[in-house]
DNA sequence: GGCGGAGGGAACCTCA
DNA sequence: ATGAGGTTCCCTCCGC
């Protein structure tokens, strides 16, 4: 059995996950009576049985993070209609819905705190944010922040986050570019823009939640050189030269 | 020269 | 106590 911390947390991550699915009217006809998950995995007891092959935290510890959290929820994608129903749910309400129970979970006492680069993913599948930040190459995990407002975007992460401060953007980009460093954000050589590293975007992406690329995932982590500087370059040339073609089309 | 953006060193803070 | 993940301050460089 599950700890009850995880039953908690994912369950609530379920909810309103599935708040999300009886919005979509097609949905319903597959799971119209969903109000507890537990519902779910008490009549689909091989999701539980398999909870080793994914290298899943022992099943009395506690969840802890949100990457935890993405974890059990990799499981799901063994019930397949359920996996289906995602794939029709629009990407960013789904985002929205999961990570804003994990991204609570985490916030609360016991949990690690919203990272930056969660934030600015979020912004990006925010609606009301698009006048702030945008994607510039979405499936490449390339986003552009709008100078006009992009202060505005690092005041509101820094109230966020409860700085004692007001948050600017030059102190927003000094943590971007401490991401650098890590790989986990790089700097495009554009304005205000930057890029994702693939893993980031994995993560953050709502196929690593359900999807079967998740299985992949979590099966075979990414090795060291999945940070290489020669991957960067790989997808810097590739961006580089997509921005050249489309200055030269504009 | 002014300005906005970028890059980075260093000290500091908060929290798990 | 320690390390991670920023935060804050400050300075320099660069291109427009």
């Amino acid at each position: 059995m599950m700890g009850c911390n995880e039953q908690d947390i994912l369950g609530q991550a379920f909810q309103d996950a599935f708040e999300v699915l009886q919005e979509h009217s097609s949905m319903h006809q597959y799971m119209p009576d969903y109000k507890n998950y537990l519902t779910f995995i008490n009549h689909h007891p091989h999701v539980r049985a398999n909870a080793n092959m994914y290298d899943l935290p022992p099943l009395d510890a506690p969840i802890c993070n949100w990457r935890d959290l993405t974890t059990v929820d990799a499981e799901l994608h063994l019930e397949e209609n359920f996996h289906h129903m995602l794939q029709n749910v629009p990407e960013g309400q789904l985002v929205h819905a999961v990570r804003t129970t994990a991204v609570q979970q985490k916030e609360g006492k016991g949990r690690k705190k919203l990272r930056l680069f969660e934030y600015l993913h979020e912004s990006l599948h925010d609606p009301n944010m698009t006048n702030c930040i945008q994607w510039v190459d979405k499936p490449n995990g390339i986003f552009q922040f709008i100078s006009k407002n992009k202060e505005k975007l690092a005041e509101l992460w820094g109230k966020r986050k409860g700085n004692r401060k007001l948050m600017t953007y030059q102190k927003m980009a000094r943590a971007l570019r401490n991401y650098g460093r890590t790989g986990e954000i790089m700097k495009i050589r554009r304005k205000l823009t930057y890029q994702f590293s693939a893993v980031i975007l994995q993560r953050l992406s709502p196929t690593h939640f359900f999807g079967k690329e998740t299985m992949c995932y979590q099966c075979i982590p990414p090795g060291p050189d999945y940070y290489s500087p020669d991957n960067w370059n790989i997808n810097y040339n590739f961006m580089y030269n997509n921005e050249h073609d489309q200055n030269l089309i504009n």
